[in-house]
DNA sequence: GTTTATCAGATTGTCGACAATCTAACGAGC
DNA sequence: GCTCGTTAGATTGTCGACAATCTGATAAAC
């Protein structure tokens, strides 16, 4: 009956690692945790009042997912980003996607569903609310991996992604054209739905490009 | 062969979880412990005398890896293979080559290095070396990959190229025409040379494909 | 006989304490 | 001033003990 975590909520046999992997690595992707930031074990323990065995492993997930580095016995940080990482992640997303188009056209698999995350887009662009069309692209793509029924390939992506998260929150993606981002979706749905492997590959290869722009600074002139 | 699991001569500066892992790591991957073994933190600590705390972690490290799956507060186990996921990563392997192939072709980098170890895979066939040929088979591929310059690529190849491995061992591999696997690769260099990424791509899929094969009794019947 | 409650064993999860290692500051000797 | 041990502080690594949870067996209730 242990009663004493104020600060993390536990969860019905979610090991506590488990939630402190989850706020750390959130801190992350949205920022609060910069590449380069120290992570000490002892620190976040104390402001999550937890002991250092649950932060620890949970670090060592971090780590493994690519989001943390780690010199043994040094210390531990976020991982710094390099322009070379970003170009890095962004065309292998490419790849990703137009292996998936393939397979979804041979396939001839239904991708209807693709639709609803488009719409989603484009009511996101006309509130002008960012963060709802982040979200709506990001679903967007990934139901597209997904419908290629291909898990490894999914957890890849999902690892992928996960790092672009982490990029767009670093960007300052303010005086952006929403709509226009929304309105690069519609003919990819076409495109795949036409049987059209070419168009679709292209397309979502000219949206791939346009959303990879990134400068020095942004990263924290990691180079 | 695995007689001397007494003790861990503990290495300058390596922790000992990652000794542990490489150890665990090297019995999956192996055979030894076959797809669906419990893999029980006690029973490690003590075979391999160290604490549960080093064990621990090393077990996260290959669920990270993917070859180890877990149930919280329930157990271990090394994670079971299925047909699927025989097709996926080899699938994934060929989409991967395809795309080094185009990024060296298109950078025009010297690929001569890849002579090497086609060479070594000769002479392994000569002397009916099946390990030899398998070594030299890897460096072979990971060499193409790694001279496409892409570091997330290659860490996502290397960790699939481990499962890859796995399946290997798994596999009766008896009564393979190893002069004809060794055959296949000088083509593929060939191609790469003049610059004939159609031909190049079409070769190492060929390759991958007549690799892929298996049994679902190979597997251990996960279906 | 079936259902439910309870218990014991096994395994994983968490904790606090101590050990090993790195870094940087300090000072002795030259 | 410079070099080189030495030492103190910080951080990670490892350990043994205890807590939480699951499973299956056993027994009680109906």
């Amino acid at each position: 009956m242990a009663e004493t975590h104020a600060d993390i909520s536990r969860i019905e046999n979610v090991p506590l690692r488990v939630s402190v992997a989850d706020i750390i690595r959130q801190a992350i992707l949205n920022g609060t945790m910069k590449p380069g930031t120290p992570v000490v074990e002892m620190a976040l323990a104390e402001q999550l009042q937890v002991s250092r065995a649950p932060v620890r492993e949970a670090i060592q997930i971090l780590e493994a997912d690519g989001l943390i580095e780690s010199e043994p016995y040094k210390g531990k940080r976020v991982k710094p980003l390099t322009l070379k990482e970003v170009e890095e992640l962004y065309s292998l997303r490419e790849q990703f996607e137009a292996f998936a188009i393939r397979r979804v056209v041979e396939r001839q698999v239904d991708v209807s569903e693709l639709r609803r995350h488009s719409d989603a887009m484009f009511e996101a662009a006309e509130r002008g609310d960012l963060a709802a069309l982040n979200t709506a692209d990001e679903a967007f793509h990934r139901t597209l991996i997904r419908l290629a029924d291909h898990q490894l390939m999914l957890s890849f992506w999902d690892n992928l992604y996960m790092r672009i998260r982490q990029i767009m929150a670093l960007r300052n993606s303010a005086n952006r054209d929403l709509r226009a981002v929304a309105r690069n979706h519609p003919p990819i749905i076409e495109a795949i739905e036409n049987r059209d492997m070419i168009r679709a590959i292209s397309l979502i290869s000219d949206h791939t490009r346009s959303a990879s722009q990134i400068t020095p600074e942004e990263l924290g002139i990691a180079r």
